[in-house]
DNA sequence: GGCTTGACTGTACGATGTAAAGTTCGGAGT
DNA sequence: ACTCCGAACTTTACATCGTACAGTCAAGCC
């Protein structure tokens, strides 16, 4: 009869939320967030897509969840006094899981409501900051300032066909065929660089993570919250 | 008087890639990517649906176009040597462009085929750093750190529902419905923060961009492209 | 007149999210 | 043993999407 459950016996288990969001996180990895249609969701759990409306009201509830499972993969900082040190994990921890979550990119901070692993991130954050010394108002500069560079690392890196030597080769001779590169030659300088066996574009992100927190701890130990610039 | 009529009298003007191009942009800043649809684009243009194919073998094409269009739109930095004043009006150009074309954020470094104006653009950031003294491995450093921060800027700021006192108290009362804010002491201190009358989460970009470009200068006078951070 | 070509229109297909109604079935109540 | 109910689904349907493919129609050429 209804022999419709994946093991020949018995009858398969009900769905429950946290089973559907696993698979729908493990359906944007596989193939972004646009891989993830109610269908395919459905089938992957050995059901109809309707089913799933029973336990989310809409797509977009869905995308709720997996986005705060995505922010609860983010490494925790401390609040230990070493503000350097734990955002300097934190920032490595958050581009390591926006890398392996892409499509969560742009979304980690546009969803209406905010999840508890989004909180008590935020929190957590900002807790850090505080107990290291820092004033409100240097907390704000020093969190917007981080989370834009870190943020938008992964969505350039993301985007970027700077991954592998041969990937950039590739665009290359792309450019080559459609351009007359004589007409850029700074870009052309550029992409030489960039394929030198020794590069590695992911190796900025240190880099420029580093320049941003020696800049806020000099920033934090002359008057908080001054702004550094020129007039 | 060229007759661009659409109507009653003489016959419509025939299509063209930039009128296609222009009405694409125009839908896609009024209403974001999702409403830029072949139908609605046609219907915009009093024609069907169908009639744009003539001029672009698919929408992908379209949307490469418009994200052209808006590359255009950033000013281009001078090479007369003053690379920090040419970097921060860059940088502020680049963020207007990016809040005025919130849809293309996500877009403006991952199309396969980056137009005239994307390379252009490239081509005089690099000369620009070059030409202010940074040899090639210092200016990759500048260019990640840089645009990373400001693409990731204008995400956060997209996304953040931090535009206006109204939309952070709003958000804040949702908040208080679905959790106890009470196991949030730092978030509750820094919406307090963001609540005064003189905060504008807008004012953040200036301070973070100065920090950057102060730390590019600082990196630029030392060892050229030497890492600042610790070990 | 016929013929070609440029610029479009009409129709159709499969995929999408989801509204609304129907089905199945284990267990509670009597 | 019988009914009945609610939980957990399925079925069907609809509007909208990109786009393949074939048809239409006027203007220019012979």
């Amino acid at each position: 009869m209804s022999t419709r459950t994946m093991e020949t016996a018995g009858r398969r288990d009900p769905l429950s939320r946290e089973l559907v969001l696993q698979t729908a996180l493990r359906l944007a990895d596989q193939g972004g967030l646009e891989s993830l249609t109610m269908r395919r969701l459905g089938q992957e759990l050995g059901v109809e897509a309707m089913a799933v409306y029973y336990y989310f009201a809409r797509r977009d509830q869905i995308v709720d969840g997996i986005v705060d499972l995505v922010f609860g993969e983010i490494e925790l900082p401390s609040s230990d006094g070493d503000w350097k040190a734990a955002m300097r994990r934190r920032a490595i921890s958050l581009r390591d899981v926006l890398l392996r979550h892409r499509w969560a990119i742009g979304l980690m901070e546009s969803r209406r409501n905010g999840g508890p692993a989004n909180l008590r991130h935020h929190d957590a954050v900002i807790g850090s900051l505080r107990a290291g010394g820092m004033d409100i108002s240097m907390t704000a500069h020093a969190y917007s300032l981080l989370d834009s560079y870190i943020y938008g690392f992964a969505l350039t890196k993301m985007t970027l066909p700077f991954d592998t030597r041969e990937e950039i080769a590739e665009v290359a001779q792309g450019l080559r065929q459609s351009f007359d590169l004589n007409a850029y030659p700074h870009l052309v300088e550029m992409m030489g660089h960039a394929l030198q066996p020794g590069y590695d574009y992911g190796d900025e992100f240190e880099y420029g993570l580093d320049a941003i927190l020696d800049g806020l701890e000099r920033a934090r130990e002359l008057g908080r919250g001054v702004r550094p610039g020129p007039a």
